[in-house]
DNA sequence: ACAGTACATTAGAACGATTATAAACTGTTG
DNA sequence: CAACAGTTTATAATCGTTCTAATGTACTGT
């Protein structure tokens, strides 16, 4: 299986915070290199985040984990096709990588560019139009742009 | 005002294609100087389209229009601001200008990167969560991705 | 019409996020 | 351990976009 649904049984991945990433890399046949390691216990370890490249590689190098940039991306590709990650592309040319990859949806906070999610039933989208000849449907997005008030 | 409601009656400027230009730019106070009638032309002229700076550019120089690029994403981000577009920001880093202002939603044909309009009313959404604290909601994209399939 | 001025256009450089390259390194297998 | 495939890395390249500052143009008042 590719990746895990939010329905099923926990199977202690959760609750296991250290032993997890490697764990995680073995489910989805990646090999368990340090800088995969390190980042997927940065990415994983407590809750659900919404994260560039650029504060990924910055939060390791915070944390005295050597890693290059480029070995940010492509780790965050792989556990993004791996089904470990989803990608949410949204602002002027931001990739924002979230650990929740459960179906839902978000709020986006300008214009700092702030993800919040939003639980898919609080968002009542029913009746699809039927997608244009040829295609077929991928997945739903529903952003919510919203803006500093106070 | 800003901008044009859909319920508003034609004033005629859908039904005028060449003097349109012009009285679009006087009607948001931008001078009409030669770069600006003429992509104004391009943008307006004939159907809703969703269109970056780089194809518009390309549809400038193949009209013979002089215009550098600069100008064009100068100009495509004062109809924005005056309301005579709207801007979709979507895929990777790519802006599309809508001359579609009216309130509707998007399906994104991946990966060529094919926007296709929603009415608003095919689509329900009802029910919005409240925004996060300290901010005010701004606006709601629904963006149904699709793939090709044959 | 003309000068004065504010506004607009432009080529080119700069930018920020991302992706590609190709050489050095490391995990795994036998 | 040797051998190989897979991984990491510094660095360059790319892409869409924005900035700069020099030049050009549209409007205003006379
Ligand atoms: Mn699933
Ligand atoms: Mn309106
Ligand atoms: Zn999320
Ligand atoms: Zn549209």
């Amino acid at each position: 299986m590719a990746h895990r649904h939010d329905s099923e049984p926990n199977t202690g991945t959760a609750q296991r915070p250290f032993a997890d990433a490697l764990a995680r890399l073995k489910e989805v046949g990646l090999r368990p290199t340090r800088q995969r390691l390190a980042l997927a216990k940065l990415l994983f370890d407590g809750g659900d985040q919404h994260i560039t490249a650029e504060q990924l590689h910055g939060m390791a190098r915070n944390a005295s984990v050597k890693v290059s940039l480029a070995t940010v991306y492509n780790t965050l590709h792989q556990f993004r096709d791996s089904g470990l990650l989803r990608e949410v592309v949204i602002g002027q040319g931001r990739s924002y990588f979230d650990t929740n990859i459960h179906d839902h949806h978000h709020f986006f906070v300008e214009p700092m560019g702030q993800l919040v999610d939003i639980p898919v039933d609080s968002v009542e989208v029913g009746q699809l139009p039927t997608p244009p000849d040829g295609t077929v449907l991928d997945r739903v997005d529903v952003i919510i742009r919203v803006t500093r008030s106070a």
